[in-house]
DNA sequence: CACCTAATTTGTAATCAATACAAATTAGGA
DNA sequence: TCCTAATTTGTATTGATTACAAATTAGGTG
């Protein structure tokens, strides 16, 4: 466990920006509250949630500042098959558990794969910049619908 | 080690379309045999490859087809940020060792990686349907190319 | 505080990988 | 050999993302 953007204050994070010259405006110190508040956003997630505190905010700036943050390593970039990308607050070590049939992401935090990430510098010869582990399996949810009968299993993020 | 598509011949991969009931065309036959000889290709890398000996494919069929091998299960279809999915021949644990500056994706097969994939089942309590595990890291290279002198640093697939 | 300017934001147009669709072709069973 | 559902093809369309230039602004200077 490093730094996340989840514990980041409005304080810190304006030092953050500061130290590599970039100004602290007031999209972009929204956008990195909403990135609190939502789980593996898209970014048209973004923009909507966005849109409530900031009605002027274009989506051109959703993803100039997404894309800042990702240089800035505090968040990752998902892109998926379905050309959607989604965005990780989670930048340590773990796996994204990803449902088939809701598309739901949840993370798993797992010592094995601490473990993997640490055994990566002398296997590698360096120390990678980052990584991204996703594994599929269907959720309890959909799981249950399932169980109980009728589904339609339309496959997400695949 | 389960089941690779590189080690299956033209005979069993035929036995595989018609088990779950689909034809064995030529265009199919064509599109396996290019898959067998690239190295995390692109639909348009592939179709490049695939005109030289069946110039009269369509784009629409390289996708069709590659969607389909995936549903299948022989082939893992990555997408990427810059919207350009890639196809992974390789279904079975490992890491794809991806250089943010060519572009190169290299498969780091691994013991722990097994080891992490076993242990899913329990944790999640079920079988995982399937994973990708990417790692980024400079390659030697690209690496060398930055030591000797300038180079244009343009980061890919990120 | 008022001013200045490079950085940032905005709105709109453009891109382009991927998909939808309907007509033409064909694999493989009868 | 014939038949038909499956497959392929060519073209049009989609839609997330990017490019771009004009408008706005954060934050430094005096
Ligand atoms: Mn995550
Ligand atoms: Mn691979
Ligand atoms: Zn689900
Ligand atoms: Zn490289």
């Amino acid at each position: 466990m490093v730094l996340m953007l989840k514990f980041f204050s409005e304080d810190e994070f304006i030092q953050i920006l500061r130290k590599h010259g970039y100004k602290a405006t007031p999209q972009r110190l929204t956008i990195f509250e909403v990135l609190k508040s939502k789980d593996h956003p898209s970014a048209e997630e973004i923009y909507e949630a966005i849109k409530k505190r900031f009605p002027s905010i274009s989506l051109t700036t959703i993803y100039q500042t997404l894309h800042l943050f990702s240089e800035l390593g505090i968040i990752n970039e998902l892109g998926f098959s379905d050309n959607r990308s989604r965005f990780d607050t989670n930048t340590n070590p773990h796996i994204n558990v990803i449902c088939p049939v809701c598309g739901k992401i949840s993370d798993l935090e797992d010592e094995l794969v601490v473990e993997l990430w640490d055994s990566l510098e002398k296997k590698l010869g360096k120390k990678p910049i980052k990584h991204r582990f996703d594994v599929y399996a269907i959720c309890d949810t959909c799981e249950n619908k399932i169980q109980a009968g009728r589904v339609r299993i339309e496959v997400k993020n695949i």
